[in-house]
DNA sequence: AATGAATGAGAGTTCATTCAT
DNA sequence: AATGAATGAACTCTCATTCAT
């Protein structure tokens, strides 16, 4: 499956991926449209089904690959040795932006794949990937952690949970706002001062959330 | 714009709505059918374009139905006499929670139009009512409510938002939960521990936001 | 199935029907085109799939209709009163011919479609048709005929098999024949010597297969 | 034409060349895929090409092909040396049935060919070799026959044509009961009946047509 | 005011054919 | 000489939209 693709220039490999991300992720899956994605590669509209043979095979191997950037651009950076769990949260953060800056629409269409998976059938190859997946993205936040930092009148658990929730919360105004932005703008913004309300923010969670 | 459609019976009216509401949250917008619903409604497909000359026109007073809806079910009810943010935050969720019972489809229409507002090419007035509704949504949560009862050590306006983002961030979580869960047992849940967990977080919010 | 079809005027249903016709006898049934026979019928190609919902349906309300012409335009129209048989030969042979000037395709389509009735999937309802029609022109060389004519040292039902298999072999060989002079002249011709010339060999048959 | 093709080794033309007969019969002219001759044939897509030009002059050199088979090993093989008419249409008969055993897809691709001789445009160069073929296939039933021992009541061509439509006739409809049979039980017959059956229409026709 | 007949653009997909290597 | 990567025309079918009535 995908073997002549996988022939090909990894250029050419890349302009059409990545067309094909925005493409999904903009659209979705019915109405996103073949030959608009063919058009916009640079590649003829019989070329796309001779690389994958249907609409959702290839839908699969988008998925695929947005699998493996995930994990060989994020999951395998993240270094474990620190302890503290606002520098764990700092750390990933800034790995997700990084991979957000190189692949924008790769982990975008990962989410809105799992999101739509049952309607594209996922196979139960992808279906197990996922799972699995889904456990190491969890131990990103818990694998050797030092908890006994957290203040004590509150469970440990529901603690990790709380500033969790803070920063995906934080995280998900933050990426309509820019969203917003990048539509009036249209142009890529300087990402340093967010960082520096982001860090702000995670001192102002510590002092909650320490001891003392 | 649509007045034809504002001169025939209020009943003939809301079954159009109504039937629409459920085509597009259940199919997505390219999916979602006119012709299904010209005969779901039990009108012919003409009238259908009588009354709004595009699927997409049909689409924006939809959007303005449903604003118009949480407007006088939600916004409108909020009471604002107790002065206690975590009661105001703890009202204003189980009022959203009961406009979505008794309206299920015109809110999550809501929610999916907000999702998918850059395809379908939202009209600058829509998007002018989006932001003047969600200023409105925010002062419900400031709106006399008194903040001395927060930490010292932390801005009142972080402090707001940190909440702010924990509750929407576990919303978040939680809608992504109970989605699978329909998906495994499609069958309503009873919602009333998750009620119960909710109140639980709001009490250890407490405890870590406000004085002593 | 095709009313809608049905309530447009006879002349445009004939137009579309024939066009059919001969896109499939000519091309058969996988390279018969639907586009080709909305353009050559002068109908949108959207109309032939509003009128038809599928290929498949258009090419069964053909045979419905193909047999209903055969049925109604020469099996309805034997005369069993002369109980000679090369007298029903003739008239049977006579009607054939009148059905193939007024539709030209309709009985060469059902021969076609009885031959790749497995390939179309043939409906219950059209197989049984078929078995009923089957029956009916077998009947209308036997029913009421006097095989007491015939030459007794052959077995009556042989004698009948070798004429039938006669005129049907000759029948063949004059259609390829007028096939080719159609191509060459690109006219139609006129019958009257063959039919001559037919009578001419029936009266041999009748000199060679009855008594005396 | 094909001098590229005739220029490879025998074993591999013939590999191609069955391969063709195959497909075309199975499938039909248009629904047979060049693509799955040359995967099965064991040759690239684009050496098919390379050989022929086209797929209809693929088409065009098959039917030569089996022509050519057609004359050799049967025209070739034809014994004149018994003048009975009867005779000579026994051995005819029984050459064509071997002559199928041996290449069955020679012949039911050459049969084929005929009966979709106009949708496939067959150019004036085999149009003339068909009709050549079938004088040679006429006299085949002519030369050196003693035609005395016909009755005189009945002009001799005219008898002559009468058997001859008689059997060909019959070989047609025995043809469309085998090709049903075959469908029902999908396995191959015990011929011997079918044979003693014409061998009994033969005498039968003997009786008939002989003198006295 | 209200309709459904009619349409054509565009969907995913196939495949004979071309062409650089 | 031989190939397979690449293509676009054509396929069946869908559906938002138009328009005569």
């Amino acid at each position: 499956m995908s073997e002549a693709f996988e022939r090909i220039p990894l250029e050419k490999q890349e302009r059409i991926v990545n067309t094909a991300f925005v493409e999904f992720c903009e659209k979705g899956y019915e109405q996103a449209s073949t030959n608009h994605i063919a058009k916009e590669a640079g590649i003829g509209k019989g070329t796309l089904f001779y690389y994958f043979k249907t609409k959702q095979s290839l839908f699969h191997y988008l998925i695929d690959k947005a699998f493996t950037i995930a994990q060989e651009e994020y999951l395998n950076k993240v270094n474990f040795d620190n302890k503290d769990f606002f520098e764990r949260i700092k750390q990933t953060t800034e790995l997700k932006w990084e991979v957000y800056q190189e692949y924008p629409y790769a982990l975008k269409f990962l989410a809105f794949a799992m999101m739509h998976a049952e309607e594209t059938d996922l196979s139960d190859e992808l279906s197990e990937k996922r799972k699995e997946a889904e456990l190491k993205w969890a131990g990103v936040l818990t694998q050797n952690i030092d908890f006994s930092k957290f203040r004590e009148d509150v469970p440990k658990e529901t603690a990790f949970n709380l500033i969790r929730w803070t920063v995906e919360g934080y995280r998900q105004e933050l990426e309509a706002h820019m969203k917003q932005l990048q539509f009036e703008t249209m142009e890529n913004q300087d990402l340093r001062p967010y960082y520096e309300e982001f860090y702000g923010y995670l001192e102002t969670l510590k002092t909650i959330y320490y001891n003392e």
